[in-house]
RNA sequence: GUCCCCAUCGUCUAGCGGUUAGGACACCGCCCUUUCAAGGCGGAGAUCACGGGUUCGAAUCCCGUUGGGGAUGCCA
C-alpha cells in the first residue's frame, strides 16, 4: 500500500520570501501535483521574536505571483488544520505527554550556562561527541518528582536509545545516509519556558497532518536523525525525506542577504517575470532532460522528479535568470505584456496624451504624471495601441523595468528630452537642418496614411536625393524625435508618436539647429 | 575536534563501464542592419579536484587525500 502523497512547504515567517525557500515550494509544488497529491503550506512561527504577520502574508503573496498553489494553508484552511505551528501547542503537548508516559523523555535541569561551560569544556578537551552529558539522564525518580514539584526550572529532552545502532535512511536525492547513534545528543524538545523545539514539532506536525514525503533544504540533512528518534518515540512511521542541496552566491557562499537581491518580491519588483524566475529556480538543481532550458510550469509538473535531482550546490547565475526572462517577455505576446507592463506605467504615470518629460535618470522635468487611475483608464481605452508598442520593446527589453526608459519618448507630448551626446554627434552636424526641412516636406502629405510602412515609403529615399548616407538621415531623424540615437525602431515609432507631435518635434529640432 | 554531504567548461548542467565528454548562459568572431537589440552561422572554453586501485576498458565502481558545504543551540 502506498499512502497518498502529501507534502508541504513549511517557511518560518522571520523574513519575506527568499530564492532557496522559493525553489523548496516549486519543488514540493511539482511533486504533489506529478502525483496527484496535495501542497499544503505550513508556517512555523514558534518563534514570537522574529515571526511576523506580515511576512506571512508577504510569503503567501510571492508564493502567489510565483503561480503556486496549494491545496490546505493558514488562509484556506483545510482538514489537518490549523496551519500556523503557534496554533498548534495543544497538539505538541498531548505529543509530550505521549513521550513522557513512554519513558523516552527526561526532564533537565542543567542551567543554560552550565551547559555552555560543559559544551567549552567538551571541545577544549577535543572529544569527538560535545553533545549534552546526559548528566540528568537517570536522576533518580524521587529527586526528579522533587525537584519539579519545587518548581526548578527545566527541560524536556529526548532520551536516545543508546543501543539503537545506526540511524539510517534512504534519501530521495542523496541515497541511503547513515549516523552513527553515539553521535546522537539527547535534545532538549521542551524549552524551560514550555515552548516546544523544532525538531519535535515538526515530527508531531507531520505526523498528524499525514506528510508523505519531507521535501526541504540540505541544511537539514544533519536534523533528520534526530527526527527520525522522535518519529520511533512516537511510534509513527517516518516520512521520506528529499533533501536539497544549497543554493550558493557567486563567491560560493551560501546565498544571503549581502548577495544583493535574495527575495522573491525584490525579483518581481525588478521586473523578472513569475514564469521566467519559476523556470530558471526549477532549473537550478533539477533538469528536464539535460538539453531543454526553456518549458512551462505544466512541463514542470509532468516531469518533476527526484531522479534528475542533483546532488552539488548550485551558485545563483543571475545573468542566466535575466537572459530566461527576456526569452519570456519575448514569448509573452502583446496582451499579456501590457498587462505586466500596467504597474511600472502607474508608477511614472504615462499616459498616452499626457506629456510627462523625464530626463535620463527618470526624473520628471516638466508635465503632469497621471494617476494610478487615469492611467488604468487610459490602457483600457487605447488598448491596441499600447499592445503595438509591445514589438518594439520585447525584442529588447530584458526586464519590465527597462521598458519605462524605452519609450518614455512616447509619453511626453510636443517635447522632447535631449540626450546632449546624441545631438552632438547626430543633430548638432552641418546640413542637418536641411535634412530636417525636406523630412518635414515628405511628412506634410495630410493624405498619407500615418502608419510605419506608409512613412518609411515616403523617406526611405531621402538618404539618396540628399547624396547621404541612411545612417546620418535617419539617426538624425531618431534623435529629432526620441531625443536619443539609441531607440526602438524608427518608423514604428513615428507611427506610434502620431503624426501632429512627430511634426512639432522635428520642426523644434530644427528650430535648434537655426 | 566529531559527524554527514558534495566535487564534469567561468556558471547551471547531460552523462549512470566503451561518447570526437553533449546542451544552456556568459564570452569572442562573422553575417544581417538607419541606432540599440533580436536573429543566423561559427569559435574558444572541461588533462571530468588529486592519488591509488577494480576492469580488456573508468568522468562513470571502490579506497584514500585535498577542497567546499552543512550539523554539532533552551534558532528554525
Amino acid at each position: 500500500m502506498t499512502r497518498p502523497v502529501r507534502v508541504r512547504f513549511a517557511p518560518s515567517p522571520t523574513g519575506n520570501l527568499h530564492i532557496g525557500g522559493a525553489r523548496t515550494a516549486i519543488y514540493n509544488w511539482a511533486f504533489a501535483r506529478r502525483h496527484g497529491g496535495s501542497f499544503v503550506l505550513r508556517i512555523e512561527d514558534t518563534d514570537p521574536e522574529r515571526s511576523t504577520t506580515e511576512n506571512t502574508a508577504q510569503i503567501v503573496r510571492s508564493l502567489r505571483w510565483l503561480g503556486l498553489d496549494w491545496d490546505e494553508g493558514p488562509e484556506i484552511g483545510g482538514n489537518y488544520g490549523p496551519y500556523l505551528q503557534s496554533q498548534r501547542f495543544a497538539t505538541y503537548n498531548e505529543a509530550l505527554e505521549r513521550l513522557k508516559r513512554n519513558g523516552s523523555v527526561y526532564p533537565c535541569f542543567c542551567t543554560p550556562d552550565e551547559l555552555n561551560a560543559k559544551r567549552e569544556a567538551a571541545q577544549a578537551a577535543n572529544l569527538s561527541n560535545t553533545g549534552y552529558d546526559r548528566s540528568c539522564r537517570d536522576l533518580p525518580a524521587d529527586e526528579v518528582a522533587k525537584r519539579i514539584s519545587d518548581g526548578e526550572s527545566h527541560t524536556w529532552r529526548l532520551k536516545v536509545p543508546l543501543d539503537h545502532g545506526p540511524v539510517t535512511f534512504d534519501d530521495l536525492v542523496f541515497g541511503t545516509t547513515s549516523f552513527p547513534i553515539e553521535q546522537m545528543d539527547d535534545f532538549i524538545i521542551l524549552r524551560s519556558d514550555g515552548s516546544p523545539t523544532y525538531n519535535f514539532v515538526v515530527c508531531i506536525d507531520d505526523v498528524s497532518m499525514d506528510i508523505s514525503h519531507v521535501i526541504r533544504g540540505d541544511d537539514h540533512l544533519s536534523n533528520t536523525p534526530k527526527q527520525i528518534l522522535v518519529y520511533e518515540a512516537l511510534g509513527a512511521p517516518a516520512p521520506h525525506f528529499a533533501h536539497l542541496s544549497m543554493i550558493l552566491g557567486p563567491d560560493g557562499k551560501r546565498l544571503s542577504k549581502r548577495h544583493g537581491a535574495t527575495s522573491v518580491e525584490a525579483y518581481q519588483q525588478q521586473g523578472f517575470l513569475p514564469e521566467a524566475l519559476l523556470n530558471y529556480l526549477a532549473l537550478l538543481g533539477w533538469s528536464l532532460d539535460g538539453e531543454t532550458t526553456v518549458f512551462s510550469s505544466d512541463t514542470l509538473k509532468e516531469n518533476f522528479g527526484f531522479d534528475r535531482i542533483s546532488r552539488n550546490p548550485a551558485v545563483f547565475d543571475e545573468t542566466k535568470l535575466t537572459w530566461m526572462n527576456s526569452a519570456y517577455i519575448k514569448a509573452m505576446g502583446a496582451s499579456f505584456f501590457v498587462d505586466a507592463w500596467l504597474p511600472y506605467l502607474q508608477e511614472v504615470g504615462f499616459t498616452r496624451n499626457g506629456d510627462t518629460l523625464l530626463d535620463a535618470s527618470g526624473a520628471l522635468l516638466s508635465g503632469t504624471p497621471a494617476t494610478v487611475e487615469e492611467v488604468d483608464a487610459d490602457v483600457i481605452t487605447n488598448r491596441c495601441w499600447y499592445e503595438a508598442i509591445y514589438p518594439l520593446v520585447a525584442e529588447r527589453a530584458k526586464k519590465l523595468d527597462e521598458v519605462n526608459a524605452m519609450t518614455a519618448f512616447l509619453f511626453s507630448g510636443d517635447k522632447v528630452f535631449y540626450d546632449e551626446k546624441s545631438v552632438e554627434k547626430c543633430l548638432r552636424k552641418p546640413g542637418i537642418d536641411k535634412v530636417l526641412t525636406r523630412c518635414l516636406d515628405e511628412l506634410a502629405n495630410e493624405d498619407m496614411l500615418w502608419q510605419h510602412a506608409e512613412l518609411e515609403e515616403a523617406l526611405r529615399s531621402l538618404p539618396e536625393q540628399l547624396d547621404l548616407k541612411p545612417k546620418v538621415v535617419f539617426q538624425a531623424v531618431r534623435v529629432a524625435v526620441c531625443g536619443n540615437m539609441v531607440s526602438p525602431p524608427l518608423f514604428e515609432s513615428l507611427e506610434l508618436l502620431g503624426r501632429k507631435r512627430t511634426i512639432a518635434r522635428i520642426k523644434a529640432a530644427r528650430n535648434l539647429l537655426l
